[in-house]
DNA sequence: TATGAATGAGCATTCATTCAT
DNA sequence: AATGAATGAATGCTCATTCAT
């Protein structure tokens, strides 16, 4: 990596963790040219201006962040399905809780209340989070109705499933924040339990 | 109400949207004064501080939001359970998809990451909101357990699926802050449906 | 006394207290309020300006202090004159060592200071200091022109000699103020042996 | 000098000068940039803060102000003793009744008051000019001493003889302030008079 | 590839003062 | 005799940005 890479490479880096401990607004770029080792004007050679550097930041946490490379549905059978289904989503909390990913969250969380701003130029941060979260019900759509094909479940309220295992995974990576402390594999596997077996429709 | 109080409350109220509109550091004492229709020294003869105002306003919309309100426990018998757990979840979930409370969810949700930074003075947002949080998992417990005495559903993995319907409720009101439009009654009984009949320990 | 006049006095004290401890400029209405214990306009009731109030203060506690007050001529015979003129001025070193006198030093320098700024509308200050200085020099003339008559010293050089006497009563007041400890009865009194004896016109 | 040197040397006089004339909590950092010909943000650029300016100028006006440049001990002997203590004294008086050092002597004057308020951080300044002041006084002693060992004067009372004298200038320094005209030459001289033939111990 | 020098806009806060009551 | 409510002006300070070098 040449020497100008490196530089760019370590502003991106310093910003998402002062992203993570003051916030966008509060991350001034004295701070992030403090934090890299730089002068302030020489973040102007990779970025034209603060909010394309804040841009590069969330490209760059979200890039890799998609319901495939967590459950790889080609990799689904009939006979792994319920085991894999429980290790991979078990896998992604685990990942989630080291301090790197709790940093990703809380950076990812940032963007979402700074994208539902006014003061926001870039309304984009919404939509993409959107798409990733979209993603993840649709994944779960596409892998629940594996197991439809089969046989694990019924096909009724499939979508209403999948938003629920979505919506379980989303908040048990977000209560660390909170600093509740939860068993989320148990949690995970009671939801997957839940859905398996559950006879909707009362 | 005398107007001392009445200005004293429009700028609760204008802080309150303002922080909804451009979050907590972004929403300047002229901002608020300029929505109230004041000075900026005005608004030192209520609050001493920002800070003070800041905190006048996470305690005004933290109060009165506990899960008794919305799960009074007392209410619930063996007839009416299944359809009172839904029937509670649902308003819950509509009043808090009018924009008065989506705007309340919305503010949380900055006052939830302000807690967290850094440079934040009061972290005793992050606790109280974590008490909140809490509130409604250990809500959620008992009201399961009475499900089990009335033999509505297995005690085992009980704080699991405590858990899980916490983490639903939360999550759906979290969505429409991202774009998501969910059908959030299908949903909640989906969770419900599965938490009742759902056997664990697979 | 009038409870309006108490009220007055008390506004006084602490002004001249918040004055010794924050300087004139850093007094403000509200601290001299708070101190007082009423509110801020009240003190308009009193004094229609904060200039007004600073010149009050000036004018009390520069009330009384005079060269006869501390060194009365007329009391002065041929054979009391050299005790007497060591034990006056030893008496007034002491009386200003007090906590009460150090704040008024202090206080009569911040006015000496605050008429020699630009920005001080009442120019008076320097003057009526001035004045005060002025009738230490004239007094100690007048004294030691008794001890001329006395036969007790030449006449030659006495204006010089009364200076010296005045810069040094002024100056030993005001060395508690930068911390410098001295035996300033035996500096008194070498300066009074110094004047009585010395052979001027070397 | 580079622009950026003659830049903060100019932040440095335009200061000193400012402090004269309205004291250093009137001198507002407007004012400041104002009288350079520069922003007001652009002061932040050479110093950090107003304390820094601040600190900055106490140190550049107390540098070189010692007793040994005024009053060079080894350059005193027998022969030109009394002559040379006289027309030292002289010379700084001269010096100190200039434009120029009236400004310093008022502006080291209001940092002898400013070190003296609650409100000061830098408690640092009270203790610079006691170390002064402190100077002086123990270099009119070294100065007796010698005066002692040619022969010239008694060694009785010979520390409160150097007080006096420290004194003495440091207050003939200060009378112009006030305002008060003296022959400060003449008092100097009838000070040394004093000093070197008085019999102390009445 | 980087920076020294500078700035306009904006920030939270404090101030002396006013005025109806 | 005193005050609740309000304000215009100013304070020290931080910010993203510029531009010649």
């Amino acid at each position: 990596m040449s020497k100008s890479e490196t530089t760019r490479q370590k502003i991106l880096e310093s910003t998402t963790w002062l992203i993570g401990q003051y916030g966008i607004e509060k991350s001034s770029l004295s701070m992030i040219a403090n934090s890299v080792g730089i002068q302030k004007p020489s973040i102007y050679y990779y970025y034209s201006s603060k909010e394309e550097l804040i841009d590069a930041v969330f490209s760059w946490i979200l890039e890799g962040y998609s319901f495939d490379k967590y459950f790889p549905i080609i990799e689904y059978t009939k006979e792994n399905f319920v085991e894999k289904i429980i290790n991979d989503g078990v896998q992604l909390l685990n990942e989630e809780s080291t301090d790197t990913q709790l940093l990703v969250v809380q950076v990812l969380n940032e963007f979402l209340l700074y994208g539902n701003r006014e003061s926001s130029h870039n309304k984009a941060y919404k939509l993409k989070i959107k798409a990733v979260q979209q993603g993840f019900i649709d994944g779960f759509v596409h892998l629940l109705q594996k197991g439809v094909e089969f046989g694990l479940m019924e096909s009724k309220g499939l979508r209403e499933k999948a938003v629920v295992l979505a919506l379980t995974l989303d908040n048990l990576s977000n209560y660390p924040l909170i600093g509740i402390q939860l068993d989320t594999a148990a949690v995970w596997k009671q939801a997957i339990s839940s859905v398996l077996s559950g006879k909707e429709g009362m």
